[in-house]
DNA sequence: CCGAGCATGTAACCTGTTACATGATTCG
DNA sequence: CGAATCATGTAACAGGTTACATGCTCGG
């Protein structure tokens, strides 16, 4: 069973507990958003989709609360799905990075673009580890025999790390290109 | 004058020298590779748009080489439309790392998944730092007096930290999950 | 009762890649 | 002369976002 990109994080999610499209979106912006994200056109269908091939089958509706709302749970055969998934060597997008590319040429701009960009890039970066930062301890406040925690916190060590080290750099560029503009 | 994402690296690229489609994607392929990617597809369409909009224009052929080549030049009206794009707010994409994704899940398949994807990628990681290194060497190396080479080389101290970064994390990984395995 | 948030879905659009078609030139 | 590379271009497709349409439910 091959498994499409857009649909792996749907899966991965569904190990946790059964879930809602809406769920499903509001946990990707919430535990995945450093490094993943979808949108409802892209999360509904696939649902379906996933449906079809039964590595997903929906939940029968609650009676107490009698919302429209479609809880969906993961199959045996999408967990063998997933599984294969997680296995298989992970593919790098092609490269596309704005603020790279107009630094890169910022020569044609001058000094001052790169410090308003690096003193801007250098604010979002703090918010960033901050979040990063109340994610971690988080995880673990939270029962430490939750296996799942070692995992989560070996992907957010990196994001932090980076993000400390964007920051540096952004600190060396914006000395560098300040005493330039001066 | 608004200028399309895509069709950035190309007014960049023209103002080092005037080039033809084909150049421009072995310029891009070899000196913005780090950070940047484009196909043919998507050049030479845009070629043609940047053309109609006289933010670039064809140089007359060679008259030695009979080649059907065709050189575009940028115009001082692309070189406006560009320092406009370079001092704008750069966006940042929808984050999207499959191998963040996969470690994330990675529970589901075990200590044996990370410790194969951090090794493969720190491999990978590796080539990639040889590969900065030996830019860096380069561009030192050209005329110091070239202005550029500051821009340059900025740019590519961030990819030597953040892969040096993340090779450091691939190592720290690699241990805290093949102990595991154990 | 009304607005915010819950909840599902679709259609139009945009961006970008892949695969293909075509032909010239250079080098061994 | 044949293969590799130079060179330009297009059409089909895949992936993804945005905007819209629709309706429910809960708290103030």
């Amino acid at each position: 069973m091959l498994l499409k990109l857009s649909s792996s994080s749907i899966l991965g999610l569904l190990t946790w507990r059964p879930m809602s499209g809406y769920e499903l979106k509001r946990e990707i912006e919430g535990s995945l958003q450093n490094f993943w994200s979808e949108s409802f056109g892209q999360l509904y269908p696939n649902l379906h989709m996933l449906n079809q091939a039964h590595l997903i089958s929906g939940l029968p509706p609650d009676e107490a609360t009698k919302r429209q709302k479609k809880v969906y749970q993961i199959t045996d055969a999408g967990r063998e799905a997933l599984r294969g998934w997680i296995a298989t060597d992970p593919a790098s997008r092609p490269p596309r990075d704005e603020l790279l590319l107009k630094l890169f040429f910022a020569s044609e701009g001058g000094p001052d673009v790169v410090r308003d960009h690096s003193r801007h890039a250098r604010e979002k970066a703090l918010v960033k580890l901050r979040r990063y930062k109340a994610i971690r301890e988080q995880i673990q406040s939270l029962n430490s025999h939750q296996e799942r925690a070692k995992y989560w916190l070996m992907t957010l060590s990196l994001g932090i790390s980076q993000t400390q080290n964007f920051i540096h750099w952004c600190d060396e560029t914006l000395d560098e290109f300040t005493e330039l503009g001066r």
